[in-house]
RNA sequence: GGUCCCUUCGUCUAUCGGUUAGGACACCAGAUUUUCAAUCUGGGAAGAGGGGUUCGACUCCCCUAGGGACUGCCA
């Protein structure tokens, strides 16, 4: 599911929202090949995964091929549909000269009377050749098509099955659809599915088309670009509820707004509103937003999904592991931007014991600051408050009494709490990590070091 | 090639004929800090170009340039 689809997804949820509607999903399976059971179930995952749920059962469009032709019949017997038996080779050939003389491909059975043939043959829509059809698109404004550029479109394939372009029109009458709001690259269908509208005799729905989200360079979103699916962005850590934030503020604004609730979106969100030009997927903002968020999390839910993540990487953890990961992760969260980073961050307290000594670590164990840790040890032991707020004058008052700055051997201690590990202040490590923990990494590290002295 | 869409700081956007063109991310500087991050303060940074319309254009119109979509018996 790509993250432009997960964005007209969500322009969609949020406007039906606004406007007391109804969210719906249809399957638009009609290309069986394509079509496969997983590809469904990955656009399932990510609507899921994203909040974005539907307001009723997911339509399939295959599933209603019967309902498309019997449209195709009413079509054919108003005259606005006629069987077309140009072959491939015929098509291709016309579609050369069309294009080398700048007009829309035209089949030369349109203007025959059916021959009744057996055969192989599509049915195509009659599409007028005069006048002009304008779409009157919500975001862009009305956009005008002379009708002799639009090609009669294919409304039954050869082999009987219904095409796209007529299938949505059908499921969108049927499904009592107001509102068709997709994707740039549908502009020019809207012409040609409004004539298909006109000729069935149906009221139009009205369009609007948000533009193509595209990457940071400008060229159309692809996967050297970091990521384009909903799946790939929710494995690098974002969540949801940042990606709902950040996606909703590409192509739309509420003045100065920013950081905002579902529900405040949902109350400012007005389709109209959106922006017509594409915009830049831009990582740096992504993870600002999504670190806004990782901040307004609560720890119990933060603790979950960086289990995950450090499960995926093949560390498991028990209970202990668990609740020392949930003291860690309140202590990190406000500068980590993504649950990978959350990961990265409270790694240091999830080591088992003893610690491998890092080369930078060892280096700094001189037995000048080896013997200072170990004074710092007893202070330690008996420090009463063991808090943050607590802990930071006590280390600074050790500091001063030993004469020296706490960067001397503050490095030192950082290494042989973590192991090397990236981690938060000292006060901060020492207190993810318990008073009994803490102490027993510096007892290790002290005799690790001694030994290898 | 044809048709259509788009064009405000590097990026996302506000403005809907009258503003010192605002905000956010990023960037730079300073403060803070045991490192990094975070945080706080300050700073630089924009209406693609050219014509009109108007007392007055970023806002409306035209042209040019650049970008994009479509041009399928795909969706």
């Amino acid at each position: 599911m790509h993250i432009g689809t997960a964005r007209t997804a969500l322009f969609n949820w949020l406007y039906a929202r606004h406007c007391g509607g109804t969210f719906l999903l249809r399957i638009e399976d009609t290309d069986r090949e394509r079509s496969t059971e997983a590809a469904v179930q990955v656009i399932f995952d990510g609507l899921a995964w994203l909040g974005l749920e539907a307001d009723a059962p997911p339509v399939f469009q295959f599933a209603r091929a019967d309902r498309h032709r019997e449209a195709v019949q009413e079509l054919l017997q108003a005259g606005r549909a006629y069987r077309c038996y140009m072959t491939v080779e015929e098509l291709e050939v016309e579609r050369q000269k069309a294009r080398a003389e700048g007009r829309a491909i035209r089949s030369p059975w349109r203007d025959r009377e059916a021959t009744g043939s057996n055969l192989p043959h599509v049915i195509r829509f009659r599409g007028p050749l005069e006048g002009e059809t304008i779409v009157a698109d919500l975001i862009k404004g009305p956009v005008r098509f002379q009708n002799k550029e639009l090609d009669d479109l294919v409304l039954l394939r050869s082999d009987g099955a219904p095409t796209y372009n007529l299938a949505v029109v059908v499921d969108d009458h049927d499904m009592g659809v107001t509102h068709v709001i997709r994707g740039d690259d549908h502009l020019s269908n809207a012409a040609r599915q409004s004539l298909i509208y006109q000729a069935m005799g149906w009221e139009l729905p009205a369009f609007a088309h948000l533009p193509l989200i595209h990457g940071p360079d400008g060229a159309k979103l692809s996967k050297r670009h970091g990521a384009q699916a909903v799946g790939e962005f929710a494995d690098m850590g974002y969540l949801p509820e940042g990606m709902r934030n950040y996606l909703a503020r590409l192509g739309w604004g509420h003045g100065d707004d920013e950081i905002f609730s579902d529900e405040q979106a949902i109350a400012w969100f007005d389709i109209a509103d959106a922006v017509s030009s594409p915009a830049r997927l831009d990582w740096a903002k992504l993870n600002f937003v999504n670190g806004q968020y990782i901040r307004l999390a609560d720890d119990a839910r933060l603790t979950i999904l960086t289990r995950q993540v450090h499960e995926r990487r093949g560390l498991a953890l028990d209970d202990a592991a668990t609740a020392a990961l949930t003291r860690a992760i309140a202590l990190v969260k406000e500068g980590a931007k993504t649950l990978i980073e959350l990961a990265d961050l409270t790694l240091f307290v999830l080591k088992a014991r003893p610690l491998d000594l890092d080369e930078k670590t060892q280096k700094l164990l001189t037995e000048e600051t080896r013997g200072r840790l170990g004074r710092l040890r007893n202070h330690l032991a008996a420090q009463a408050d063991w808090s943050v707020a607590g802990l930071e004058p006590a280390i600074r008052a050790f500091a001063e009494s030993e004469g020296v700055g706490i960067g001397k051997f503050g490095a030192a201690l950082r290494g042989v709490l973590s192991g090397g590990a990236a981690a938060p202040d000292l006060a901060s490590s020492l207190t993810a990590l318990t008073r009994d923990e803490s102490l027993a990494r510096i007892d290790d590290a002290l005799s690790q070091a001694q030994q290898t002295v």
